[in-house]
DNA sequence: GCACCATTAGAGTAATAAATCTGTTTCGCC
DNA sequence: GGCGAAACAGATTTATTACTCTAATGGTGC
């Protein structure tokens, strides 16, 4: 691998188990053990870094909005969206974590963030018109927007809620603990959806296993 | 005012405008005109201030939540509890913004923030417990505690979405755009509210203005 | 073998910020 | 008035961190 990349590689994996604020450039050089120069010949600063993590980040969220558009989506994938989700909040999640101090100090994370957030909601919305479409449940039109943000405000700062609330320390936090996300989506959605609907989910919800709420 | 007095009531000023990262010992005392090392005499360090400013926040908020016990509550009762709760958030705003790291730096701090969590989650069910009780609500029990949870990530989370989804810059974030997260908690309460409450809510939100989802 | 350029090393710089140290002033009180 | 303690000033220290500068290294085409 390429030290370019692996810059932004290792910057993603400490960025992640201690916070982007704690790791310094010198942390990441010595972590793939380059000079700090060098990591510099790469990229003009820290934001640069971050920059082409975000550039993953949103992309990989943009591809997960992607439904099949040729026929009737299923259940299936649903709860396949909402995993992949998971999956990418995971991977970037640093990002969610000191997010209002990093786009503080970085204007065009900042533009780029917001228009990224809005889009992401937007999606949002479109799943669950889409859910109403093939039968899977009943919003009120008016009630589609405000439960798309619920939703994605839940899961953006679920993370957070965890490391919080729940005390859990940065570098104890699994995805496991990410995934419990998924029965409070549940009880938000719970209300719209269509009988048959609610009783699979039910069933489901079951199956997974307790609620640590 | 003393000078101890007027240091918490600065930084707590401060950091409400521009975010605890940003604001040194020395801006704090700079800005009531008096010395780093006075400052230094009235507390230990930064994170003793904050404590102190944590004291407050804490008192005020388990008030909050003491609701007559000697009688039926009123929807006015439960308005009022969130405008005040509001005022709470706004006037203490700072915490909700850096909270992962300013906890992963004072681990006393991280504890209390756990319990001072735990209990408000706690005290909102108790709320809709209530609420279920006097007739407004009707809420299987099973999903109680779920909605007082997103409730709570919801409320405690609402400045975040303003600051980064929609962008707001710190100096201009107001009491006001904070209030609007009201709108998105009743669409959270909606699917509980027995018939007449709904009406009478739907009427309110019709009073109040435009959402700005 | 040599010129060229991307890549790398590593010491060094400048800025920042928390906290301390040494003293001086002010105030309550006898 | 004067004494002791609380309150205060301000320069300084210590640590950290983002970032720069100069020089070296190494591969590639000729």
């Amino acid at each position: 691998m390429k030290t370019k990349d692996k810059i932004v590689q290792a910057s993603l994996e400490l960025f992640n188990l201690h916070g982007e604020r704690s790791i310094t450039t010198n942390h990441i050089a010595a972590h793939i053990k380059i000079s700090p120069g060098n990591l510099y010949y790469h990229y003009r600063n820290k934001s640069d870094i971050i920059a082409r993590i975000f550039d993953q980040y949103e992309k990989a969220v943009a591809n997960l909005f992607e439904l099949p558009a040729d026929r009737d989506i299923t259940l299936e994938d649903r709860a396949q969206l909402t995993d992949k989700l998971l999956d990418l909040i995971w991977a970037y999640r640093f990002m969610h974590r000191d997010l209002v101090g990093m786009l503080a100090n970085d204007a065009e994370l900042k533009e780029r963030y917001q228009a990224f957030a809005t889009q992401g909601i937007r999606s949002t919305e479109m799943v669950y018109r889409r859910m109403c479409e093939c039968g899977f449940m009943a919003i009120p039109e008016d009630q589609i927007k405000p439960l798309a943000l619920n939703i994605w405000i839940l899961v953006t700062s679920w993370t957070t809620y965890l490391r919080t609330a729940l005390g859990v320390p940065e570098d104890e936090l699994t995805r496991e603990q990410l995934n419990q996300v998924i029965y409070q989506m549940t009880y938000l959605e719970m209300p719209y959806l269509t009988e048959a609907t609610r009783e699979e989910t039910q069933e489901l919800l079951a199956t997974y296993g307790p609620n640590a709420a």
